[in-house]
DNA sequence: CTGAAAGCGCTAACAC
DNA sequence: GTGTTAGCGCTTTCAG
């Protein structure tokens, strides 16, 4: 077996709770007490067993990350963000993928509470009825990190996605565009139907132009569809002189369908984006885009998690980022 | 405070250990016993606490996951595979980046056995002489996954790196090219020095073609150096024709160098490149590459740390999965 | 400043 | 098929 405080207590001469308390840096220790069983633990390599631990203080220094799919940059960015914070306040994260399905969603969210954890953090594309009840009955504190809120109180931290498409959709209006086109991810998801397709269309009503069903275009997010729904761009009646996409994925399967059928960008069209990853950068032109925090919404999202498991009042627990736009070869 | 197994017990007139049975699905419980207590954890909203279990069973069905970074897509698409399987034999995954810092690998390797998780799945540049040191005296099954094991015995998986850059280079050279350059990641990594690299000049030398130190440019692996080194590559006294890219972000680097500089893929130079990433696909011209399976890695290293952890005996634990090339518009 | 002792919630013999 | 009873390794009062 491996060796336990009761080893290390025997072998010093010491009770366990002297031990106990070394080990939790607890100052009501002699120093020479202290250093008497410090020799012990290095010498018998002990290893507190966070486990038990676990069960006698009822506190883990886990937390729990529910995440849709860490393969995909956008969670990745993100949780390496809550990861770094997490180290800094010596918490380890449980990480599981949903991919958004409410039930796995409920699944995984009960059993990160089976395992302890001191709190969960927790994405998706939006909250459904059952883990709305869960969460609401859990007795740790959660922070929905990017994920639209809708109706609960819970914490959360984003960024104004409504107010960045909108400005985005501004620019391009300012730039002379008129028929602007507007690819979107699923409007199944909240974040579309509700944040960036509003913005679009409140960006074209202060601009009095007309909302053009045609120029709607719904993908599902990824590079091929987007690639593939340009067709119905290029096939309209009336050309669209301007693109706003959802995110970059989608923004370079438009940009190659452009260039496949040999129009070019910025001067047929003008492209601005969401940007979640190096892809804006990394195509010619390189994309205008709204830079969307990753990294600090998952930063953010951990630190604020870790005051609420401090007991700490927290005003704010509706904490919007800031994000910036950057002018690139896409936009003139 | 929740509802304990005792809670359960007194409700359903039984014993814990009854009730225990239930839980863990033993067989030996009269139907309808099952069912009363069924009925009570149900009514009670009993929740077992996978802390004092792990603590009475000393396995905590959780394992630890130590990874460089997991926002690079490599890693997040690795640990994907591995999150997969180890839903699939109900693991939970703890999940740490260690930037490949050695003494933080030491640390995060010791913090998981702290918490007493049942294996590790490890990944990183190389073994350095102190966790080599640690992963021999733990007591917990350790895989490596996409790791060179260089001198250890521990289980591991990978693809045959060498052999993937012989061909890829060999391709280049059955398409005429005699002078190729190799754009390789730091060499510091054992993956570029002894793999890649080697697989690389083997090939040349198959083909009675000298190996010239210019014709070999490092970088740090990202797009932006790439993209800087190319500048090495375009000043050459003697122009390469052919550019062989130790991966995806790199090439494209390269590529846009070219590009910028008026020359054209395949055209003027081909290039082929290991693939990690959507990236291959997304710019024009498309890579030819060797598609690396990162998450087929990653669910294998699961699965062989699930029988590692069964205590089966396993043959053969220095797996190699297969890879294979795709020739798309950047060779001809 | 230190020790004794009572759990934390569960599993795993071992009895019956 | 079911109950009894030790622990698992640690923290945490409470005494002293």
């Amino acid at each position: 077996m491996s060796v336990t405080i009761y080893d290390v207590a025997r072998e010093a001469n010491v009770s366990m709770a002297t031990v106990s308390r070394v080990v939790n840096g607890n100052q009501n220790v002699k120093p020479a007490t202290r250093k008497k069983v410090l020799d012990c633990i290095e010498r018998l390599g002990y290893r507190p067993n966070a486990v038990a631990r676990g069960l006698a203080s009822k506190k883990t220094t886990t937390i729990g990350v529910i995440v849709p799919d860490i393969s995909k940059s956008y969670y990745a960015e993100l949780s390496r963000g809550i990861a770094d914070v997490a180290t800094m306040y010596e918490y380890n994260i449980i990480l599981s993928n949903s991919d958004k399905r409410p039930q796995r969603e409920v699944e995984l969210f009960e059993d990160h509470l089976g395992k302890q954890v001191d709190g969960v953090i927790f994405m998706s594309d939006s909250l459904s009825e059952e883990i709305r009840k869960e969460m609401a009955t859990a007795n740790v504190p959660i922070v929905l990190a990017g994920t639209l809120d809708a109706g609960t109180n819970l914490p959360t931290v984003n960024i104004d996605h409504e107010e960045a498409a909108y400005q985005a959709v501004k620019k391009l209006i300012e730039n002379g565009h008129e028929r602007i086109v507007h690819v979107s991810g699923p409007l199944s998801r909240d974040i579309n139907r509700l944040c960036k397709k509003v913005g679009y269309e409140k960006a074209l009503k202060e601009a009095n132009l007309p909302i053009i069903d045609d120029f709607f275009i719904e993908t599902d997010n990824t590079y091929d569809d987007a690639y593939e729904k340009w067709k119905l761009i290029r096939d309209l009646e009336e050309k669209p002189t301007g693109i706003f996409a959802g995110n970059d994925e989608i923004a370079v399967g438009i940009l190659n369908g452009l260039r496949d059928d040999g129009l070019s960008v910025p001067d047929d069209m003008e492209v601005i984006c969401f940007q979640h990853t190096l892809l804006t950068r990394v195509v010619r032109p390189q994309l205008s885009a709204v830079i969307v925090p990753l990294y600090d919404l998952g930063a953010v999202s951990m630190r604020l998690l870790t005051k609420l498991m401090n007991g700490e009042e927290v005003e704010d627990v509706g904490v919007i980022l800031p994000y910036h736009m950057e002018e690139r070869q896409s936009t003139k």
